[in-house]
DNA sequence: CACACGTGGGT
DNA sequence: TACCCAAGTGT
């Protein structure tokens, strides 16, 4: 790791901020400085593009123009809105830190990166994106994108992967900070990151900080940051049961804890709940297990039959589902009481949130 | 601290 | 396909 003069750094942000002033992106949340259009704006660009994020961002806004819009949203509004965007917990977040922000604090805003962690959901990167860009505060804003700029513009060699590598770059980042534009500087850093300072295919040759580009003039650009690997998803087999009436269609309201919490699907049958029922019975096909089991645990009788060849196939960061799809008809009359679900019609599921995997299976069904 | 937590895009 | 990556936080 090299370390920087102060004229060095006077030169670095002098460079950088014209540079942004002549190329930063038009982007909605960039129209103003409003806390609570930076703060929304910066939870859904968590682990997320800025491409997917636009036409949420421009619904949510329409939909929750303010702070106490937010805190008085219900969840599965607000999960709508979210449905697609995926981490829906930051979705439960948001409001529960709108809430805080409503009765906690009368409606005014903590205005330090300090403060603004004590709201849900807003950690160390957040709370600095907003205390610098809303309200001036000369703090790092230190996302993946700074962490690969300055990794690279310093050679810092610590694991950008461990918790710990964070108080480096804060060390090393805090004073290069520009003192007078610390949101612009910020931002300026993800731009960078995102344009000229890709995880691939960097194009240093053309970046305007390229003469501050250690790694890339030591050529060992490619070097930077150093990452550990994570693991790989598992793979999880279910059976999704598709349970048709004439006008509706049976779905369950997953856990309010864990996976896709809160969101509506198809009922799932984890098919290691069918094996263990098949080591008793051999002779018992999986369509039969599954029948019965939903009969044991449900007085619901079934009769299933397999719908799509493939299953269904969703891929989440540490998980792999395959879904495959056993259809059954009902009549509206079958006492469905001890079933944990609902009969949902079409009217009804265009206010019900569902992930991205339930999306697929309907999908499927449809083409049936 | 290590891990859970979604999704879409790129190679 | 499989893997990596993208404006992280809570537990």
């Amino acid at each position: 790791m090299i370390s920087w003069s102060a004229d060095k750094i006077h030169d670095f942000q002098e460079t950088l901020l014209a540079w942004y002033d002549a190329e930063k992106r038009d982007l909605p949340w960039r129209h103003d400085q409003d806390p609570y259009h930076v703060w929304i704006s910066e939870i859904m660009l968590q682990q997320t593009q800025v491409q997917t994020v636009i036409p949420y961002y421009e619904r949510f806004m329409a939909k929750f123009p303010t702070v106490a819009d937010l805190a008085a949203a219900p969840e599965p509004e607000l999960l709508k809105a979210w449905e697609g965007l995926g981490y829906y917990s930051r979705a439960r977040n948001l409001k529960k830190a709108a809430i805080q922000l409503v009765t906690d604090y009368e409606g005014v805003w903590p205005k330090t990166a300090a403060e603004l962690q004590a709201l849900t959901g807003i950690g160390p990167y957040t709370a600095g994106a907003i205390a610098s860009i809303a309200f001036g505060e000369v703090v790092p804003a230190i996302d993946g994108n700074a962490f690969r700029v300055f990794s690279r513009l310093l050679k810092i060699d610590a694991d950008i992967a461990k918790p710990q590598t964070r108080k480096i770059f804060e060390a090393a980042i805090q004073p290069i900070v520009s003192p007078t534009r610390p949101g612009d500087f910020n931002q300026a850093i993800m731009d960078l990151g995102s344009s000229y300072m890709t995880a691939k295919n960097p194009d240093s040759e053309h970046s305007p900080v390229k003469t501050f580009n250690q790694a890339y003039l030591d050529g060992v650009e490619d070097q930077y940051p150093v990452k550990t690997k994570k693991a790989r998803p598992i793979l999880k087999e279910f059976y999704g049961l598709v349970i048709e009436s004439p006008e509706a269609v049976l779905m369950v309201q997953r856990p309010g804890q864990g996976m896709l919490a809160n969101l509506w699907t198809y009922p799932l049958v984890a098919k290691e709940q069918v094996e263990q029922l098949l080591a008793d019975n051999p002779r018992m096909t999986d369509l039969a297990a599954v029948e019965q089991l939903v009969q044991d645990d449900y007085q619901l009788e079934l009769h299933l039959k397999q719908l799509s060849l493939k299953p269904v196939s969703h891929t989440f960061t540490h998980q792999k589902w395959q879904i495959t799809l056993l259809q059954a008809k009902i009549d509206e009359a079958v006492d469905l009481s001890y079933f944990p679900g609902k009969l949902l019609t079409k009217t009804d599921l265009a206010t019900t949130p569902v992930p991205t995997i339930q999306a697929k299976m309907a999908q499927t069904v449809e083409k049936q």
